[in-house]
RNA sequence: GGCGCGUUCGUCUAGUGGCUUAGGACGCCGCCCUCUCAAGGCGGAGAUCACGGGUUCAAAUCCCGUACGCGCUACCA
């Protein structure tokens, strides 16, 4: 075999959500797929039925598909190595299952769940590993036939060599080693009938013609079994990559108990997925370089495997924030226009209707300011609403007693201008106004802000004026007169 | 407890033996710009490169030990 297309999968188990880590995962093989003209793989890892979660596998492809992550083989869009369910594979499993125990690498067990958290609590006891006994690997021929024809529950068994170093090479850790007297004798087959995840992900990266394994560092502890599996079957091992694991603020496993994981979560919260890919990717690789901001294809483009990191990550949504501001500024104006109407159907004025042209013009003014899209409405309400209350720190800070007069005064050269009035046209008429009444342009600017949109903060005044359009500003004016009283 | 992996500013990281008085980014602080807030520009605080030994003319970088952290230690993945 010279140069194999690459083949790398993700693997999760459909626990109900996608989590951050399994983002990043899935991530880092997609983009090693792509870096290197391979082949993306989805599988879903659902052999164990206590923890079957209705309609997660649903939504774990919603979401891969949501942050854009298509994947070349999978479930729902088939393959030549198919089925992608381990759940429809048990047949596989048995018959490889089989192969060890004709072999005499793995071997039948008979033990009851008693006895064997006898067994740990004794070892527990005596400060021991915690280890499999070898108990039913000695049971005779006629033993084990005796057992099998009362039908007693049993399980498989992995038969690990004693004194062996069992090593394997690791993209990212290079040479790891293991005594095999450290290596329980893992259960292959469950009493069910089920596989674990040791062997059906073997037999399966094998089948599949997986050339890379790329997974979680949770996982490096039970490689020296993967790998004797590989060895026993007589199959060529993968490449493994082990990567480092997101971590919480306290630098344990990232984890639901603080805070959010699940990249749903994110997205409901108002992340684009552009900017949680970005994040996401350089919590363990970098080029080199110092570039920070990245588009998936770019990412595709610079991956690779050997600049991943070793140490974990811990996940820092602030700049995270700071990447949702910097994509979002970069989004096309359609594209933001879009995000904004489905987050305005989704606020208070879900009743009202804005036009196109419009919504553009309060994207481009608030565009510096905002980090989120639903921050165009709770930053600048004004857009959608005229004030109903006004910042009493504004008022008392800028609202002064000669403001109503000299708004009255503006209003009334405002109204003079075209109903379409530009920007220039209203910056005139306020220069205009102000020397006329011998003031400062400021004794003006200040109040007709808060008087238009009730706040202290914002675009510039004239952008504001604008887009609200002469007719609003006016009656603007004329309310805030009304209602702001010092 | 055992085994494994890791350890550079608060956080993400650059660094692969001399270019390093350890660089960038987020966050924080200040100044400039300015009608406000942002954005932008400039600057600042912030890392005795976990610690201790070696190797070397020279170590964040190589080796050994220690400490600490994390992961695994299920008929879960």
């Amino acid at each position: 075999m010279i140069n194999p297309v690459p083949r790398v999968r993700f693997a999760p188990s459909p626990t109900g959500y996608l989590h951050v880590g399994g983002l990043r995962t899935a991530l880092y093989n997609y983009l090693f797929a792509k870096n290197n003209n391979g082949k993306f793989i989805l599988r879903i890892e659902d052999t164990d039925r206590n923890r079957y979660v209705e309609g997660a596998v649903e939504n774990l492809i919603k979401t891969l598909k949501w942050v854009g992550l298509n994947y070349d083989e999978g479930p729902d869009n088939g393959g030549e190595y198919g089925p992608y369910y381990q759940s429809q594979r048990l047949d596989i499993y048995k018959a490889h299952a089989k192969i060890l125990l004709e072999q005499g690498n793995a071997y039948r067990c008979f033990c009851t769940p008693e006895r064997l958290t006898l067994l740990r609590e004794e070892q527990q006891k005596v400060k021991l590993q915690g280890k499999y006994d070898k108990h039913c690997l000695h049971l005779t021929h006629e033993e084990v036939e005796q057992k099998l024809s009362e039908k007693i529950l049993f399980v498989v068994r992995l038969n690990v060599p004693s004194e062996k170093i069992i090593s394997f090479d690791d993209v990212i850790r290079e040479h790891v080693e293991f005594a095999s007297e450290t290596v329980d004798d893992q259960v292959l087959i469950k009493s069910d009938g089920y596989p674990t995840y040791h062997l059906a992900n073997v037999v399966d990266d094998h089948l599949m013609k997986i050339t890379h394994v790329i997974r979680g560092e949770e996982w490096l502890s039970s490689t020296p079994k993967h790998v004797l599996l590989y060895d026993y079957f007589g199959w060529v091992r993968p490449v493994f990559a082990h990567l480092p694991l997101l971590l919480n603020a306290d630098k344990s496993k990232l984890s639901k108990r603080q805070g959010d994981v699940a990249v749903e979560d994110y997205r409901d919260k108002g992340f684009l997925k552009e900017a949680l890919i970005n994040f996401v990717a350089l919590l363990g690789w970098n080029a080199g370089d110092d570039r920070e901001y990245y588009k998936l294809n770019e990412l595709e483009k610079y991956f690779s495997l050997d600049r991943v990191n070793k140490s974990g990550a811990v996940f820092n949504v602030e700049k995270l924030s700071w990447l949702n501001f910097e994509h979002l500024r970069q989004k096309p104006v359609e594209e933001v226009l879009v995000l904004l109407k489905d987050e305005l159907n989704k606020s208070k004025f879900s009743g009202k209707t804005y036009k196109d042209e419009y919504l553009i013009q309060v994207i481009a003014s608030m565009r510096e300011r905002v980090s989120f899209v639903k921050e165009y409405i709770e930053k600048s309400p004004y857009f959608f609403e005229e004030p109903d209350e006004y910042d009493p720190d504004v008022v008392k800070k800028r609202w002064k007693e000669d403001s109503p007069i000299l708004l009255k005064t503006l209003a009334g050269s405002f109204s003079l201008l075209n109903e379409n009035a530009s920007k220039e046209e209203f910056e005139q008429a306020l220069h205009k106004t102000a020397e006329e009444s011998n003031s400062a342009v400021g004794k003006l600017i200040h109040p007709l802000r808060l008087a238009v949109s009730g706040m202290g903060v914002g675009p510039g005044v004239y952008d504001l004026l604008v887009i609200l359009g002469r007719d609003e500003v006016i009656r603007r004016i004329n309310t805030a007169i009304e209602k702001i009283n010092i």
